[in-house]
DNA sequence: CAAACATACGTTAGCGCTAACATCGCCGTC
DNA sequence: GACGGCGATGTTAGCGCTAACGTATGTTTG
């Protein structure tokens, strides 16, 4: 092997050996070798060895491109995503990647310009005109999502972190719950009320949460107290948490994602506010880095890979679904997770 | 626009239109949609007009993969990588996608179970067997470099973030310099030297920081104290940051990257030593979270996405030069960048 | 022992597209 | 006004593969 073609007259063109050459050598016909390739039964022991030998030796390898044109099917799968720099996104990509190389599929991403309805439709588009079998998106975005509502039906279409209510399947973490467990944590340990910073308006995962909170607050009879909107980002927990500081009566906050929540450790500790000791932070995410915040971060952990390899699952049968004709998938939730770590104490008595 | 099977013959099979469809209705051939499509001249304004409309009204989409069967270029490019969780990797890979959509390309992962010499073979095949037109490859690992070296020779190859000396063309930041600028920047400050927790061992990013670092202090006629090994991870940066914590003599500390340099932020707290009033910390990379750590962190900035559309291009002429027989690029080196925030100082005065 | 049927192949058509060549007017040229 | 040339188009061949059917052999069955 690899000395093939040193007694061998000049009979090896440039070009990449095809089943003809393999068949040639072989002795059989190009749709034997096709047979061989696909497992096919109805190929004698012998005639297969012999193909098997031919394919070793030519170094021949199938073009899967000609494959997808004559079968329809490329293997081939679609990710859109807005920004694949941040954790979760990176994770839950991460996850489908090797759930999908796992069944067999390849992925092709295709991150937005921007976070709207155009920017969605046209991704999908582009994806679907270079011949995926299905599309997962994720754009937990309350615009973006029902851009799906409106994209072309040949191609299944999965939702991943948020979606739409209906229409789709949509896998996702069940931020309800999880903002629920940790508004419940913060007033278990005594706390009044929970004060809450939420992510952008028009984040699908950011309202849930938000939800979850609202109502934990109110069935524990308390009124929710006013809501302060951040970006995601540790510069706007750090400027929402400056706000708070000031407020004496501030004791328990609830960031929707860890990176705000370090935001708002800072703050604290800038204004001289003792966490946990003075006010309780819990986040929400739990980010390689929150163990080592300081103190270490109370979160809600979000299980990204499972999100990734579940949706993963579901866009595979709902491919098989189409091609059947069978009844397509349901979504699922994933559960979240309390991980107290220090950021969280009981509320502390009151000064003399 | 919208109407269009209103008062048609059921002459509308459900198969999707081809381009003899479309030149059918245009009164042309095929072939004259082909070139319609492909904006060859030679084509009379009045036909060019009736093929376009016939495309519009019959919702034509050129197929690709048939495309890509007969040019032999899939317009799809790979990306080798091994944790696009990674703030690193993530970002690159993000740069990557952007570059590669403005240049009409699409991007297929691959992300490696194991970081050794076999994974990365694998995974180059596995793209290649795929049909796409090039490959970049994220691994900045020792080991993994060199299988860069024993890849097939037919797809063009550019290694991102590290790779081996010469063979391929390799597009990096310039983590030498980098190293010597943190490094310098500590000593500038009166450190009388300065300690370091590199990473993992085969890490090629690493092996070059720790290159920076050693001839920094040697260039400023110091003995280049003891090296600590991490693994990224805060966690490690924590537990060497510990151990550092206890010598009285440490007053600097280069971490290799900025998650290990918040575990030392955290370990120096822990043992009470004030950062940077007695120890002085500076990481690598800047990552979002940075300016947020308690100190706001002193770092070395690389530009990820930089490094990351400036690879795309590299690749994409590597392409051209596969094609025409032209010669293959150069890789090329961004460079680093000092971001000073609070967690370095001028190094105390001794006590009385 | 002929009919019926597997088994192990070969042959023929495409999949939807582009490349290469063929064809047909129509123009200006000498 | 016959001729070369060129612009606009049609025709013919594939790209490498699979699907569908055809055709030899054996193998069973009433």
């Amino acid at each position: 092997m690899g000395v093939a073609d040193e007694g061998r007259p000049p009979v090896r063109p440039r070009r990449p050996p095809v089943m003809a050459d393999v068949g040639r050598i072989a002795g059989v016909s190009h749709q034997t070798v096709s047979r061989v390739i696909n497992g096919s039964s109805h190929v004698s022991p012998p005639t297969r060895g012999r193909v098997l030998a031919a394919m070793q030796e030519l170094g021949y390898r199938p073009n899967s491109i000609a494959r997808a044109l004559v079968t329809g099917r490329s293997r081939t799968l679609g990710v859109v995503s807005f920004d694949t720099t941040l954790y979760g996104p990176a994770s839950t990509l991460f996850g489908i990647e090797r759930a999908a190389h796992a069944a067999g599929y390849f992925i092709i991403i295709a991150s937005l310009k921007a976070l709207d309805r155009a920017s969605v439709g046209e991704a999908i588009d582009r994806l679907q005109l270079h011949g995926v079998d299905g599309i997962l998106v994720i754009v937990p975005d309350e615009e973006s999502a029902d851009a799906l509502l409106h994209a072309p039906t040949d191609v299944p279409l999965v939702a991943v972190e948020a979606g739409p209510e209906s229409g789709i399947p949509v896998v996702a973490v069940d931020q309800v719950a999880g903002a629920v467990m940790g508004t419940g944590h913060l007033l278990d340990l005594g706390h009044e009320t929970v004060w809450h910073i939420s992510g952008p308006p028009s984040s699908l995962e950011s309202q849930r949460r938000v939800e979850g909170w609202r109502a934990r607050l109110e069935s524990a009879g308390r009124t929710p107290p006013p809501m302060l909107s951040g970006d995601w980002s540790a510069r706007s927990g750090y400027d929402l948490g400056r706000r708070l500081s000031r407020d004496r009566a501030v004791t328990a906050v609830f960031a929707s994602n860890d990176q705000m929540a370090l935001g708002v450790l800072r703050a604290m500790h800038e204004a001289g506010r003792g966490v946990p000791h003075e006010v309780s932070v819990i986040g929400f995410d739990d980010i390689p880095e929150s163990p080592y915040f300081m103190p270490p971060l109370t979160t809600v952990r979000q299980d990204f890979g499972e999100v990734g390899s579940r949706s993963l699952r579901v866009l595979v049968s709902a491919i098989e679904a189409l091609k059947t004709g069978g009844r397509p998938p349901a979504g699922s939730l994933v559960e979240a997770e309390l991980i107290v770590r220090s950021s969280t104490a009981v509320v502390a008595v009151a000064g003399p």
